[in-house]
DNA sequence: CAATATTATTTGTATATACAATTACTATCC
DNA sequence: GGATAGTAATTGTATATACAAATAATATTG
């Protein structure tokens, strides 16, 4: 038993979830992103196509809710995607609105990669175990609990 | 019970890992860096100096190693950190090394941040839930699961 | 209906991140 | 010990991300 006095150093590395949060969006990420780089698209950017496609008229404002995205982010990726002409702007009655809808190409380019994807997210979920694909599985897209309250409430202590 | 089929980008919505790892990445970021922002330091930056205060003598490769962190990345981060006089860089005898240790002045910043941190990280085991809370704890710093396989091996399907 | 408030999006600026290429050393191996 | 291989770090370039400010249009309200 270690009698020394933790210091804040001490308590911040060995629990800051923040970090492992951050640690662990790299690692998963990375996974993503190098199956799907052959196809030119990233994890990020296949995933705004899927979220268009499936809102068959998106706005950027419902998808940075979806998404719990910052619009400023949202706007420079989805302006990559018009650029490489997986989305296109269509009119909207709200002249504030700039929505969307997946191209033929965006379409062609999602069923292209998706064994690509399938690949990546077998490899991610032995990354996870099945209790971080558990947890994970269990978060809506915007990376809030569904439902409720997962668990019981967090114990304290820091 | 509907009887359409599901296409690629119903599949991928409904449980890309990736996605919901950035996202949850997104919010649990957010909440250490509304906390840390009054003490002009962001979640990442804390990170690599506490990580500088364990190794008392870190070099770059030492903390991509600890952190899955590229090292081109890891340069910038701490040449900000450098530029506000938080780390400084010492002598090595490997003249290809730039090891750095933590200056006083970046060992009293991360004192004075240390009750935000705890805030956050109350606020961040909250959205967790147990589960999620539980399951990043398990997590190793670099996001790697700690000792063998954390659970059982991934089931099949995607 | 004109003034004001609200909402939707973009742009300015900055950090976090990674891949590829480059630069500087150190180690190895004839 | 000099050519070559390997290692450490930085720099070039690009995407992902957010905060603040600006722009533009709709809603509200007196």
């Amino acid at each position: 038993m270690s009698s020394e006095a933790l210091t804040e150093a001490d308590i911040i590395a060995g629990h800051c979830l923040a970090s492992r949060t951050r640690a662990l969006n790299r690692v998963i990420t990375g996974i993503y992103n190098d199956a799907l780089r052959p196809f030119g698209i990233s994890s990020s950017q296949l995933g705004i196509l899927v979220a268009a496609a499936k809102f068959s008229q998106a706005s950027p404002s419902d998808l940075c809710r979806a998404l719990t995205l910052d619009p400023s982010t949202l706007s420079r990726n989805t302006r990559r995607l018009r650029d490489k002409g997986w989305l296109k702007t269509v009119a909207a009655a709200d002249g504030r609105a700039q929505p969307f809808t997946l191209t033929d190409e965006g379409q062609a380019v999602i069923e292209r990669a998706f064994p690509a994807w399938r690949g990546a997210q077998e490899k991610a979920r032995g990354v996870l175990g099945s209790q971080g694909t558990v947890f994970l599985s269990s978060l809506t897209p915007s990376g809030k609990t569904d439902g409720e309250t997962i668990g019981e409430a967090a114990t304290p202590t820091g």
